[in-house]
DNA sequence: CCTACCGATCGGTAGG
DNA sequence: CCTACCGATCGGTAGG
């Protein structure tokens, strides 16, 4: 595991410490210690130390609302828009634990205008899910009524994910993303036989899965 | 709401002033300064700031505990137990929501050994809640057999309520904690039949709930 | 409960 | 990329 540069070293040591320590629980002088070049040097890659976390949360908030968009682009049938969904979530917040863990709980430490932003985006994430939950609801594929505590619940889960998971553990991320497609079908109370009559995409990705019934 | 004493003024600013910016981003002026007093009064009441965080996470620990240990004392039937403890886990996230954020962001900056009480806590906890998952599945009311998962997975949406509830929302922590029991119901794959057929604690709090068949 | 202060550390810069 | 340094702020204490 090659540095390639030493602007490559800074951003995977800040994001590392970031999420371990806080924003504020970490000095230039860690991250120089860290990376094993003096604290003035750090102000050769970025202008602040608010600029570092701020490249971090804005790349992160990005990825996650592409992931969202295309969840919604793959088909036209909100199971399959909900199994990719639920799929690029559980896989992105698992392969970046360290950013999820900054996104979630250091966007205070923005200044005013990026904290705004970062909130109408965490927003927009939400809304996305909530309203593939709602159309599946609509169509009668998704049992479920309470669509918005649902998509928090959904959510909240892959940011728990981001919290215990390990590459060195006994499931890979796409084995626990799986799994979780498997939750999130249960919580909304996906009606396999609604789903299989009415399915506006037949043959959608994961369409056996999600019409096939279950084994015991 | 009078404040009682200067003790008390502290250690709720104190909880607002952690949960929001974090340990290491409130100063010990800072909380001077939001009860109105002078920096060195904060020492009356304290021997130093890492104490008082200690203060706030141990007692949270010590409730979420005895939420879960009561849950398993209500009835001998896996199902009565979880929807206890998931009305519990909910109503207490959302009425500490500060304490939630605190005792799950903030251990970091604890003492090695209070960090590893807090760790064990947390262990035991996840723990409790996956042996009431595992009864349920051995005795077939749980059709679900991914209860670490589904454990982990009913931890995260409590977490969840206490990042986003509101106490002057549209909905009373009762009534999102009814909401979560019938989610966790759902996730956990509840097969109401199985129930009934051999709950060995018939009548116990909620099985009528958990036993009647679903309204569309 | 206050004023006044301690040494240490902070983010950031000057100058090379 | 470095050494050396700036003013500001930190947790905590002395002394009353």
């Amino acid at each position: 595991m090659a540095r390639r540069s030493s602007a490559d070293a800074i951003e995977r040591a800040t994001v590392r410490l970031f999420a371990k320590y806080g924003f504020v629980g970490v000095s230039i002088r860690d991250l120089a210690a860290e990376v094993g070049v003096s604290p003035a040097a750090i102000y050769n890659h970025t202008s602040s130390k608010e600029e570092m976390l701020w490249k971090i949360i804005s790349r992160t908030m990005g990825d996650i609302l592409g992931n969202a968009a295309r969840a919604e682009a793959v088909s036209a049938c909100p199971v399959a828009q909900l199994e990719v969904f639920m799929t690029n979530h559980v896989k992105y917040l698992a392969h970046h634990r360290g950013e999820a863990r900054i996104g979630n709980t250091q966007w205070r430490h923005l200044t005013d205008e990026r904290m705004q932003v970062v909130h109408d985006q965490r927003d927009q994430y939400a809304r996305s899910l909530e309203a593939i939950l709602s159309r599946g609801h609509s169509k009668g594929y998704f049992l479920q009524g309470s669509v918005k505590f649902a998509s928090f619940s959904l959510v909240a889960m892959g940011l728990g994910v981001s919290q215990w998971f390990r590459s060195t553990g006994d499931h890979s991320a796409e084995e626990i993303a799986q799994i979780y497609v498997e939750f999130a079908m249960d919580l909304v109370r996906l009606d396999r036989d609604a789903h299989a009559d009415s399915c506006p995409d037949l043959g959608h990705p994961g369409a056996e899965a999600a019409t096939a019934p279950r084994p015991a």
